[in-house]
DNA sequence: CCGCTATAGTTCAAGCTTGAAGTTAAACGT
DNA sequence: ACGTTTAACTTCAAGCTTGAACTATAGCGG
């Protein structure tokens, strides 16, 4: 493709990592997804969800909190919480201190449920992402992911935890 | 979280990384997404068949060929191209050797409109992605990427080149 | 040559996601 | 105390994606 009056083209070596880069991101989420889906009948965002709550004080959390957990919009984490609260996974109140906020739990069932599936789920990500890396490229991974995050955001305090 | 007999739990290291991959793959799309859209009206997706059929010879590849090198499936694209057609910036024929192919050529429009894009979103790709990292980390970035590929689906040999 | 199978795309239906509008509850100002 | 504004969700409509069914063409075996 050529260059319409830019300076700032990319260089070889960026190219292929740029290639490389999304190639991963296409990919990785698909790979992850098929994996629970074939294993769990669930979707990456609907794990992400029941993993957020079972790392909660009582298994408990505000929506919103939810939902920045997940990095998704309300409206999403709405329609996937009341489709996991049909399923017996998950239920919502709302609190009593103030009416406006709603309250995702996670059942019994559901904690049956991840406890059942997280095994797996860690497994693939172990076999697709550090398996294949040394050591040393995990913690450059790190570094990659949280420089690339602080130009996208540099707001975001990133205090989630995860998986 | 709890680990249910499984020995491969990931360890702090693994997990930060983890955290911040996820991070990562969550928001660098939807930001790479939210200027094309912004600038160009056209989603990331769409970019990148324009994209792809400007590189190829005579701007004009099947659309298998196209499919593979936008990473999607088939009826995905189909539909796309049916956009891009409607806009003026792509349009289909039937390759006149086997009936069965169909060839989606970049019209002058087409290219046009990528001229116009390009140069954009290449500055914002490098914005979000190459200037936070230094010359050492997007080699770095290039071999974690193919690893994460080659494990995810070994047979693939990825000749693509791209954006 | 003629039917069968395989290939390349398209179309269709269902589900998911996104942004806008709507709802309910709390907080604030006067 | 009452109206207005803000906050937290939910619901709705539109668009996109995915997998299944469908169409049309080419290749192959007898």
């Amino acid at each position: 493709m050529e260059a319409p009056l830019e300076p700032r083209w990319l260089n070889s070596e960026e190219s292929q990592a740029w290639l490389a880069l999304v190639g991963m991101m296409i990919r990785l989420p698909s790979a992850l997804d098929a994996q629970l889906q074939r294993d769990a009948g669930l979707s990456h965002f609907e794990y992400q969800v029941l993993a957020g709550l079972s790392e909660a004080p009582t298994h408990t959390l505000r929506m919103s909190d939810l939902a920045n957990f997940a990095e998704s919009a309300l409206p999403r984490l709405s329609q996937v919480v009341g489709r996991l609260e049909k399923r017996g996974w998950v239920s919502r109140s709302s609190d009593p201190t103030d009416g406006r906020i709603t309250l995702a739990t996670l059942t019994a069932d559901g904690w049956e449920k991840l406890v059942q599936t997280a095994p797996g789920h860690v497994e693939e990500v172990r076999t697709l992402v550090f398996d294949p890396l040394t050591k040393v490229q995990t913690r450059q991974l790190t570094d990659i992911g949280r420089r690339i995050m602080r130009a996208i955001d540099p707001e975001d305090r990133c205090l989630r935890s995860s998986d």
